[in-house]
RNA sequence: GCUUCCAUAGCUCAGCCGGUUAGAGCAUCUGACUGUUAAUCAGAGGGUCCUAGGUUCAAGUCCUAGUGGGAGCGCCA
């Protein structure tokens, strides 16, 4: 095949009278002269220039919408005035037709409800170029950021055999057939004579693996996908969603707010400075929604802005003993404004309290800590207290808790307690209280949302619109 | 799972108090134009008004149920 020059090089300079091959999927075609070509390097177009007074009439008709085309041409200095460099065709080679009768894109804005319902055509779109670019550095920026801090990049397991990891319902895995399946004598389903052996599911979150690795690497992270079978209806959540779960020996819990607001500000910082054609138009994309809403509604800052803010800006720190007392002298709850008012210490905060705290009473973001222990699970470590455990949530404007975590409880009668407590059988976690039993030390971690975290650099607002193929429920199309 | 809003052309939407043959912009097709920038201009085609019941002389419009979608809530990352 003829070597192809991209058009994002081209588009660059330098390559002023070569000759150059092209290759890419038509935006529009203007004038019956002017195509606008776009290969998905660059989020801008490549201006191809037909002479089209020389050209087959019946190759013309095919230049539409969407078809893939190659050019041989020149470059030349644009004569017009929307971008510096242009080509001019002397071959054009159709590649794949695309029927513009069928083809569902046009060139103007579409809903991204419908786009999300041509999702294998939805790449082909300025937006979603963008965003997934983004979602690429980020994921590229996190495996930086570890692998230059030293961690170590381990793959915890897809299908687990552990059911206690307790962070919600679970998709079974079986290879037993739905309609005879095979029964214990006590007419129980017989997982014995399944795949495995026992029964298994698909992983909720590779944690407990991760403390098993990071008590002998010192400092180990895993990021891989994750899966929630809880019917859960949002815009911020997904049952198939990818996750990032460093895990730290020899950390306490505040060193552990400080690898997570490293790891966010580290991430945001390097798209800001990799992906600026990427964030000028998903910012001008907000504002222009922006306007759509009623004035109090409006943002005053701009996407970028926002993200320089949180780079720029310490996270503020407090325990949940201290957010109650903002909450609960708050005028929101004095006018009764929330749903569900604050009255006692022991509450678990709502949404509704959350965004106060983020967007209305601090307006950053926020690293919640200290929880009651009754409203966390089991593994995190008890404070002197008694009453509260060494967790750690972060929630950012407009999407929530985006990290969630803790320092571990290492102390193996304390952690045997806790699971007493909260009805947890030992006998399938003795690997996991093995940590705990041979060189125990104090060690900490946490699980961050892969597409939170791209939601808020992205400034969409649906989290299907940052994953390819989102799942939900009612919904694992493509 | 709960609350709430929505469903009319390929897309985005208008359609008044229930009353004649359901409209617009964009897209598509035909023609014109030929240095355009979501090109422009002229014309044409395009509808199971989500589905099923019901009320009524008459339903896109009102009622009930279902389906699908959005937003909010819960579960959480």
């Amino acid at each position: 095949m003829a070597k192809r020059t991209k058009i994002k090089d081209i588009l660059k300079g330098g390559f002023e009278g070569q000759e150059v091959t092209v290759k890419g999927w038509v935006k529009t075609f203007r004038n019956n002269q002017f195509i606008a070509l776009n290969d998905g390097s660059s989020m801008s177009n490549l201006q191809i220039v037909v002479d089209f007074e020389n050209e087959d009439p019946s190759k013309l008709k095919r230049i539409t919408t969407s078809a893939a085309i190659s050019i041989e041409g020149t470059v030349i200095a644009s004569q017009g005035k929307g971008q510096a460099f242009e080509v001019t065709a002397k071959t054009i080679e159709i590649l794949g037709d695309s029927d513009p009768e069928k083809y569902p894109l046009q060139p103007k804005k579409h809903s991204l409800e419908f786009l999300r319902e041509i999702a294998h055509l939805r790449f082909r779109t300025n937006t979603f170029n963008a965003v997934f670019k983004i979602r690429h550095h980020l994921a590229i920026a996190i495996h930086q950021f570890f692998h230059e801090k030293g961690f170590v990049y381990m793959h915890s397991p897809i299908i687990t055999g552990s059911d206690a990891e307790g962070a919600g319902e679970m998709f079974k895995v079986t290879t037993l057939p739905f309609d005879k399946t095979p029964r214990t004598e006590g007419g129980e389903v017989d997982f014995k004579k399944d795949f495995f052996g026992k029964a298994t599911n698909l992983t909720v979150s590779g944690q407990l693996e991760a403390e098993l690795a990071a008590l002998a690497f010192s400092e180990v992270y895993t990021f891989g996908p994750t899966f929630r079978a809880e019917n859960s209806n949002t815009s911020r959540h997904l049952a198939e969603f990818w996750m990032i779960e460093p895990e730290v020996a020899f950390a306490d819990i505040h060193d552990n707010m400080d690898l997570a607001e490293a790891l966010l500000k580290y991430t945001i910082s390097h798209v800001v400075e990799n992906c600026p054609e990427e964030l000028a138009f998903l910012e001008q994309r907000l504002s222009d929604e922006e306007k759509q809403k009623p004035q109090h509604e409006r943002s005053d800052m701009t996407l970028r802005d926002k993200l320089n803010f949180c780079v720029n800006n310490e996270f503020q720190r407090l325990t949940y003993t201290e957010a109650i007392e903002i909450l609960k002298n708050s005028n929101p709850n004095k006018k009764g404004k929330f749903q569900y008012p604050i009255n006692e210490w022991g509450a678990d905060l709502q949404s509704e309290h959350e965004r106060y705290l983020v967007e209305k009473h601090f307006n950053k973001p926020v690293i919640l800590t200290n929880y009651p222990k009754e409203i966390k699970a089991f593994y995190m470590r008890m404070d002197d207290d008694n009453k509260t455990v060494a967790a750690m949530d972060i929630l950012f404007p407009g999407i929530g808790e985006i990290v969630g975590g803790s320092q571990r409880e290492e102390r193996l009668d304390k952690l045997m307690a806790r699971m007493d407590e909260m009805h947890i059988p030992h006998h399938e976690l003795e690997w996991f209280l093995d940590t705990r039993r041979f060189g125990t030390c104090p060690h900490a971690g946490f699980g961050l949302g892969f597409e939170r975290l791209v939601l808020f650099v992205t400034g969409m607002t649906n989290i299907r619109d940052v994953i390819p193929f989102p799942r939900y429920p009612g919904s694992a199309e493509f």
